[in-house]
DNA sequence: AGAGTTACCAACAAAAATGTCAATAGAGCC
DNA sequence: GGCTCTATTGACATTTTTGTTGGTAACTCT
């Protein structure tokens, strides 16, 4: 009947990490900024919480560890829909992708969180990826780069505002909540095909 | 040399609230939903945090009625701008009072703030103000209510995005900060001129 | 197997944040 | 002036959250 110390499960050092940025990813979706607790993110990740602050310093370390992560995997999302040749499918993807990543994968929480904490600075991954459309697919249809950045001011952000609140926005006037989304995506298509049309 | 008992300050309860409520939205907006702290909020308004809690109950007591504050200022705002008889003016001018609304008078960050904190319920204010919207000036314009709802829908998403990372997206891109906005407003304007054509 | 490295944890310590209470002091009223 | 009401506060108490330390256990390498 002694006590039993419990097995410890040793991890690599990364691994350790990329097992508690998860737990805390989870619990920023989840609960909101406000459940970013050192020992919920260490409980959700099995783990202690001193193992936590062992692998990032501080709870302003798991902070911007997690913010720094989930830009990188939004950003490499949005560009993996780049790749496509065909021009088409592009116009017509772009837009989707951009959705879901907002969406799907809490892009818009992280933006808003970002936002609401001031922690604008380290967003240098977006400049880069928004660039890069620029350069590429758009340049290629030959739009002129100072319109193409208007157009993807205004998809990133109806993006981003869809991503946030279009589905209880939806539901707060009795649709369901996908309609804000495919209205957009819509409104977004037809606006996008005018602009380029000229 | 004796220490003077500091002369207090006695307010209506009404007076009170307002004051302390005033403080706790310049925090919110300025230091994100982590600088909501008691004695921060009290230090804002002048007060002991004890007087805030007298007044509140609660922190959450404070978080809940600035909900709802700004939330009724929001509304307000936007709804005041449906007013003018002029047609034309309206669909001009709505788009301008709308990302007005969401940008100036922080209701992007309120929005966030709500939807990361998953306080939606509160929200019923809104619900009416697009009724409101739908059956008075959509209604008048001939539009039918399905497309007139996917159009605030739209609208209110987008500003919503552009309220919230507007500025710093376009600074993020190396354009002034009122880009996006002006990006936006040119398209939704667009869109709707297209979408209520037909 | 033995030694070195370090991820890991329990217990402790410290700080920060929220909440309680009895006493004080403005303001209106008699 | 004296009285009542209550907004206000300092000082205390509690809870929550974060950070520290010494030692243990898992893994690798020789």
């Amino acid at each position: 009947m002694s006590i039993e110390p419990a097995r410890r499960v040793r991890r690599s050092p990364e691994a350790a990490r990329e097992n508690i940025l998860q737990s805390a990813e989870r619990l920023l979706l989840e609960r909101g900024p406000q459940g970013l607790k050192l020992v919920e993110v260490a409980q959700g990740a099995g783990v202690s919480h001193a193992t936590v602050l062992h692998h990032f310093g501080s709870i302003d370390g798991v902070q911007t560890a997690l913010a720094e992560a989930m830009i990188r995997q939004l950003v490499a999302r949005v560009l993996e829909a780049e790749r496509p040749d065909d021009p088409e499918a592009q116009l017509e993807g772009v837009g989707q992708v951009l959705f879901d990543a907002f969406e799907s994968a809490g892009g818009a929480r992280l933006a808003a969180w970002l936002e609401l904490t001031g922690e604008t600075r380290r967003l240098t991954l977006v400049r880069e990826a928004v660039a890069e459309v620029i350069s590429g697919p758009m340049a290629q249809k030959g739009v002129d780069p100072e319109r193409a950045t208007n157009l993807i001011l205004v998809a990133v952000s109806l993006a981003m505002g869809v991503g946030l609140i279009g589905r209880s926005l939806a539901e707060l006037v009795g649709r369901p909540p996908e309609t804000t989304r495919e209205a957009a995506l819509a409104f977004l298509k037809a606006g996008l095909a005018a602009a380029l049309a000229r």
